[in-house]
DNA sequence: TTTTATGATAGTTTTGAGCTATCATTTTTT
DNA sequence: AAAAAATGATAGCTCAAAACTATCATAAAA
């Protein structure tokens, strides 16, 4: 019979499988080289199979370690589950959780949630951190978050997901462009506008990759953005148009001037967010709590910029 | 931070769980029991709370014992899972599965069912295994059995599901009894009748139990059973009445001499069985097919028996 | 009362996870 | 083209911890 890995050895596997570079990775570990190594090698002995395909130029999964990486996660997953739960049975419920939020949402709807979690749950810390959110489901499922903030649709089934809300996404022009002044926008009349966006890594890239095929249009994949407000500055520049979450616009551009917000006439384009967390969770039921606050204060605060759900 | 449990904890802790003596759990996990003594030590301090009751007569788990027991097997199951796929990705599709079956109903369906898999999957192999249906999840979950058959309803979410039918629990007597020649009694006849049933552990004997709450009978709690055919032997001698699943009247008294078989008039008293297995499982696919498979042949061996579901 | 069974403790051995130092390649820089 | 930097593998050593044997104290059973 094969022998078993350990706990340590996934963890080791699971970081190196995202920077797939031993030396980087054995740092962030806290650990040498060789001891990683040694370990991978351990860990592949004990599964029988291989996980990477190593060379002196880079490391790539293989096929194998693409499978067991899934795997992985499931296992850190759950061992997370375990010790938030012994957490829990003895220092009673957790006051400090750590939440991942795509930084094309983050920005724009904590500062309107945060204060008033904040009033009614005087013990409640929050760290929160931003990412894409490919990495966001996998720091969940591998325990590295405690709750995040993600597009959707998501893969896992361990996951629980309750849906917030559906966000339009604006299409912007500069002042001088010739759909500047009007309100309505047909999708046709886009054909081969030039489309700028996020950098690839971005969901948010996906989303507008998919609307441009849909439509027609360009994406200009020379000046790719890494946050908002430079795509915004693009446009102003006239390089080229965008599409921006309806919450971005509203909470930044509430009266634009260098800019020209348009309304689709003949189609809605949306993305749905939802709060996501491991199904086993110990902290499950109170996230369950939260999110019925996140849905009070939106419904409160963003009624006509986006659509509520659940 | 507390420091992390290793599997190698958590196996320990499980069988402890199971055995509640160190020295017993000690030789089947193939330990000395101050090592087992010193790592569920361990364990306890690396989650910071107390997992069992200690005393010289006898180990109870603890309340956070239970909790975090039951966090136990799903960090086993997912490593099994893991493990699982690391043998399919080296080795092909696994051809020997551990099957779990229940007591009463393994031995009056698999032979009907296996000799028609065995001509299908010429490699297949199966080790089929008794136990009390409590067991039989339990070990699914760990990762103690690949497949089980069970009767409904189950607790866990992280299991796979699919129905295969519903069985009917047949009402008999000897053949001395005011019922017997009688094809039909209606339920409100069995007021205060002496129901025997088999021993306490096994799922059939809560069925029979919650039954005979219902109807107003009364469960003979003196003369337990352990097996099916004692029970019946204790009918025929007239020690009381009891319950049998229609599956296993079925093939083992297709023509009852010394007994006498009712049906109810006014109620129909069912128990569903279906096929499991660990939502993440390698072989979820191959196992579909195989409830399929299961199916067919029910259909074809067992009309009026059983309803089919599915 | 004696015997048996149970879990804890003491002391020792062995395993394996960790380290440093170094090598052989490949890639990048000069 | 040559030099420098980066990468993963190897060798050899250290040390913590996981294993063992032997024994103890207490509770239950005989």
């Amino acid at each position: 019979m094969q022998k078993q890995p350990t706990i340590k050895q996934l963890e080791y596997f699971a970081c190196l499988a995202e920077t797939l570079n031993f030396r980087q990775a054995a740092n962030t570990l806290g650990i040498s080289q060789p001891t990683l190594t040694a370990q991978i090698k351990a860990l592949e002995e004990a599964l029988g199979i291989p996980l990477l395909e190593r060379s002196r130029s880079g490391t790539l999964l293989s096929p194998e370690g693409k499978a067991i990486f899934e795997q992985t996660l499931a296992v850190l997953g759950s061992m997370n589950n375990l010790m938030e739960s012994a957490t829990q049975l003895s220092k009673g419920p957790a006051t400090t959780f750590r939440v991942g939020v795509p930084p094309t949402v983050g920005p724009y709807l904590l500062p309107l949630v945060l204060p008033e979690l904040h009033q009614k749950y005087e013990q409640l810390k929050l760290y929160v951190r931003e990412d894409v959110p490919r990495k966001l489901e996998e720091g969940l499922r591998r325990g590295d978050y405690d709750l995040i903030l993600s597009p959707l649709p998501l893969l896992d089934s361990e996951l629980s997901v309750m849906s917030l809300f559906r966000e339009p996404l604006k299409f912007v022009v500069p002042q001088d462009h010739r759909f500047a002044g009007r309100h309505d926008v047909d999708s046709k009349e886009l054909a081969g506008e030039r489309v700028l966006t996020l950098e690839e890594h971005h969901h948010f890239h996906k989303e507008v990759q998919a609307i441009c095929n849909q439509i027609g249009a360009d994406v200009l994949r020379d000046f790719e953005g890494t946050s908002l407000d430079t795509l915004r500055q693009m446009v102003v520049m006239g390089v080229g148009v965008a599409f921006l979450p309806g919450l971005y616009v509203h909470t930044e551009l509430p009266n634009p001037e260098a800019l020209h917000v348009c309304e689709f006439s003949d189609m809605s384009i949306e993305r749905e967010h939802a709060l996501v967390w491991r199904s086993g969770s110990a902290n499950r039921v109170f996230f369950r709590e939260l999110t019925v606050h996140f849905r009070r204060i939106i419904k409160t605060h963003l009624k006509g910029v986006v659509t509520l759900l659940g």
